[in-house]
RNA sequence: GGCUCAGUAGCUCAGUUGGUUAGAGCGCCGGCCUGUCACGCCGGAGGUCGAGGGUUCGAGCCCCUUCUGAGUCGCCA
């Protein structure tokens, strides 16, 4: 069914449709928004990716076969209209539509194609679950706040580009077939037919293949990357994922940072308007821990952390004590106006910080009299308690919440909860943007499982040159020069001046564990091309999904993405992953391990 | 893998202490309607209450198992 388009060309979208076009004959084509038949007159909404414009059918003066032809017209249909734009009378006009003082009047009809009644209405301000929006995503896209995000990623990269290209930045590709040099996250891999029992990974960034442009000489690397890494998805993480990735040389932080916060003032001043003032904020690492709990911290708001060791270093009270002993420390964060909180509600805090691993919570409620309650008030003097709440800023009707641990549970637990209170609290706005640099990374993260030194960001990140002495001497003091760019409480991008000295390199895999045959087979055409003449470098990679995320105010990258991945990584539109022919199987030498599938996995090959 | 929340009509949800034939709004179908724009009015269809088992005279509701989805911790150089 549907008829053909021949003869007919459409000469406007439908919102480019003005009050200019009165008297003109035009043609639009597009959707069925909406029907509303009033008997002897019909009037349609028709929506193309522009916005929506009204048709109308009148039974008195139309032809009879359109108007026959009108009046099975149903909801998404795909539509072609010829016909003369009209001014509305006065009372007629939809202030709510841009092209509310026209309308076109039929003269020709074509039902391009028909439809089935959608699974869910294609409007905005619906509420409907994410796996059926994303069963039908195609649909899900034509609702205008979906198409909005999508259109606003194509500006931000347009923007990118040109800004890119002025600053004399090359666009390159890499290649997606690479090799598999797992440290860290978990490859995807592809196995090759050629050599059977071989596998390329897919990149988790390019970031070897840009450190090799900049040894050909490249100077200035950008590219529009697709990442992939095989963990666990979150509400801000998918398995492919795009980054703008570059890489830079002859220069030093200072100046990646310009370039890349110019960047961004560029992108929110002319796509939302908004104007960022540079230079960015930067944080020490050690700062944004030890103020907010954090190395990726929302400063829209205070609730900053504190260190309270000091003050209850004498205390009796076990909790406190053993976690000082232990060497963590005791801090504390304000709840400002939460002193009246009912018990079951600071209860539930209680509960939530167990999920960081911390085992509770002590907490000290102000009332408005200025009288403490406290769960924890029998193990303190008064004065010792009015000189916790005293150097907390506590004030009547404030909460003082309390945690004592090893510091990256103290820290881990009072972050989130924060976060939390803000949330609870409406603390913050979406449109407002709050960029800082944290800078100082550490360089090493000792790693209690492998028991071994794991680099923070990776193996070729360059310690800070006042820091390479204690290489030798207290590697786990190192900081590195590396700097994450944070908007809101979100990692938007990160980077760092990557070692291309030898003996420093050479010095790196030895900490991190590898042996010289070790690093010479994973990245042994790295370690030979910087024997060639490598020119001191560095770069940065922003999540782009991240980024327009934020823009647009979306609660999840999945919204910024035209077909994403569901949590357990498959797509419920062409239900991949699938299971594939045996033939298939054959050619690239792979054999199922049954045993290796759970039950359940086992049942579904079967089947298949 | 752990924890939390959710699953009732096409969609979004309500459903009291376990008690008659499971409801609403939107959507859908039919009728009427020439100025609607979330059109209106009248009528109608539509349910394996995620699945399985159990307790009970009786289960949407209680118990067990399981599936699905979301968020999160682990994980994410």
């Amino acid at each position: 069914m549907g008829e053909s388009l021949t003869g007919l060309r459409r000469s406007h979208m439908c919102c480019d449709v003005t009050e200019a076009c009165i008297g003109q004959e035009v043609t639009v084509m597009g959707w069925v928004q909406r029907r509303r038949d009033l008997g002897k007159l019909i009037f349609i909404a028709l929506r193309d990716r522009s916005g929506l414009v009204q048709i109308v059918f009148d039974g008195e003066n139309s032809a009879a076969d359109i108007f026959q032809k009108a009046e099975t017209i149903r909801s998404e249909y795909v539509l072609a209209v010829r016909g003369t734009v009209c001014a509305r009378t006065e009372g007629n006009i939809n202030p709510n539509m841009k092209t509310g003082k026209i309308e076109i009047t039929a003269s020709e009809l074509r039902i391009l194609s028909e439809s089935e009644t959608p699974p869910f209405q294609i409007e905005d301000n619906i509420t409907v679950k994410d796996d059926l929006r994303l069963k039908y995503r195609y649909l899900d896209l034509r609702r205008p706040s979906q198409l909005k995000n999508i259109v606003l990623r194509h500006k931000v990269v347009q923007v990118i580009h040109s800004f890119l290209d002025a600053e004399g930045f090359l666009e390159i590709e890499t290649p997606i077939l690479g090799k598999s040099t797992p440290e860290g996250a978990r490859d995807y891999l592809v196995p090759s037919r050629v050599h059977p029992g071989n596998f390329y990974g897919l990149p988790q960034s390019p970031q070897l293949y840009k450190q090799l442009l900049m040894v050909s000489g490249m100077d200035r690397y950008y590219q529009i990357a697709k990442c992939f890494r095989d963990e666990d998805l979150r509400a801000d993480r998918q398995p492919e994922f795009t980054q703008v990735d570059m890489e830079l040389s002859f220069i030093d932080e200072d100046i990646i940072m310009d370039i890349n916060e110019r960047m961004m003032q560029k992108v929110f001043r002319d796509l939302l308007g908004v104007e960022i003032s540079l230079p960015l904020p930067r944080m020490t690492y050690a700062e944004a821990m030890e103020r907010f709990g954090s190395d990726k911290p929302d400063v829209r708001f205070g609730m900053e952390l504190k260190n309270i060791s000091d003050l209850v270093a004498d205390t009796d009270f076990v909790v406190f004590k053993s976690a000082l002993e232990a060497g963590g420390s005791v801090r504390a964060i304000n709840a400002e106006g939460c002193g009246s909180f009912p018990r079951k509600k600071i209860d539930s805090l209680v509960e939530f910080v167990k999920t960081y691993r911390a085992k509770g919570l002590a907490w000290i409620a102000i009332n408005e009299d200025g009288s403490l309650k406290s769960q924890i008030a029998k193990f303190f003097t008064p004065e010792k308690l009015q000189e916790i709440v005293d150097s907390m800023n506590g004030k009547p009707g404030d909460l003082i919440l309390i945690c004592a641990d090893q510091d990256k549970v103290v820290f881990d637990s009072l972050g989130a909860l924060r976060l939390e209170l803000s949330k609870m609290l409406g603390l913050t706005k979406q449109d407002d943007f709050a960029f800082l640099w944290i800078t100082e990374f550490p360089m090493l993260e000792w790693d209690e499982e492998e028991n071994r030194f794991v680099a923070v960001h990776h193996p070729f990140t360059a310690p800070m040159d006042e820091d390479l002495p204690l290489l030798d001497t207290d590697p786990g003091k190192v900081r590195a020069k590396a700097y994450d760019i944070v908007l809101n409480g979100y990692e938007l991008g990160g980077g760092s001046i990557r070692i291309h000295r030898r003996d420093i390199q050479q010095k790196m895999f030895s900490l991190l564990g590898f042996t010289p045959e070790d690093a010479q087979e994973r990245f042994g055409f790295l370690l030979d091309a910087f024997q060639y003449g490598v020119p001191p470098h560095g770069g940065l990679a922003f999540g782009l999904d991240r980024i327009i995320m934020l823009m647009s105010g979306a609660n999840s990258i999945r919204d910024v993405i035209a077909f994403p991945k569901v949590k357990d990584a498959s797509c419920p539109m062409t239900d991949a992953p699938n299971v594939v022919d045996q033939k298939q199987l054959d050619e690239l030498a792979i054999l199922i391990n049954e045993q290796l599938l759970t039950d359940t996995q086992a049942e579904e090959t079967t089947e298949a």
